[in-house]
DNA sequence: TCTTGACTACTACAAATGTAGCAGTATACT
DNA sequence: AGTATACTGCTACATTTGTAGTAGTCAAGA
């Protein structure tokens, strides 16, 4: 469900992403997590929040006086679909390139590597 | 270099394709191949193609009264910056999502499959 | 040479995005 | 009770993106 959901910009990826760690929180919480990376306004993330309300990432909700977030959507699901629609519109289905870009970083967890194994192990039988 | 380069919007690329694969072309000739995916206007194109000069992706020439079009970006470089970009704002550099949807899409060349796990190989040594 | 069509240059305009500010109200401290 | 704070609701405004339209010019055909 909840599929034809508008696209997030980057901007409002950072926002969701704080949300989903911290599941329903005020405006003040996710402020002080999102300020730690982005040197924005408390205002500016309450504008952001509000939107993600009006696009259907984030219910909104009050207790008293405050606003409560609480995402309606999973960090799993719009994931996906942010990595469909890369896959298409600037990829073309084309794994190869982001295989090329894995291989070349060094800094990659070397769980990742084993996981990928395993995957390819199954995807071949 | 070329580093620091205005992102490309979804549209945008769709026009940039058309350009690497076509080298320089006039604006009719990039119209033509991307109306058959997008049903745009000519002067859409046209100002997309000019917006691109101004961004920098594209040399803009004249022959005669005719605009001549020409990718000063190399596809693979434009690429590899949208990957890294999507890593870092999306996935956190986090390959896991990649590769999960990667095993689950059935329609994967085998080929891509075989260059991977190669990638792998050298990769675990 | 007049007309028609192709091209360009320039302009337009609404929606989305980035980035707040401000005024008013509710709270909490003195 | 009065004052300083914290929050909210609303507004603002520049830039980017999507999506053209139009007027003027050049070139080719009648």
């Amino acid at each position: 469900m909840n599929n034809e959901l508008q696209k997030l910009s980057d901007s409002e990826w950072l926002i969701m992403k704080a949300c989903w760690i911290s599941g329903k929180s005020t405006a003040r919480d996710i402020y002080q997590k999102v300020v730690k990376k982005k040197k924005w306004e408390y205002t500016t993330v309450k504008t952001m929040l509000d939107r993600l309300v009006k696009k259907e990432y984030l219910e909104f909700e009050k207790l008293g006086n405050l606003c409560l977030y609480t995402p309606c959507t999973s960090n799993k699901s719009v994931t996906e679909s942010a990595i469909k629609n890369f896959m298409n519109t600037i990829l073309d289905h084309n794994f190869m390139p982001i295989f090329l870009y894995f291989a070349k970083d060094r800094k990659i967890p070397s769980e990742d590597l084993e996981s990928l194994k395993k995957l390819i192990e199954e995807y071949d039988q």
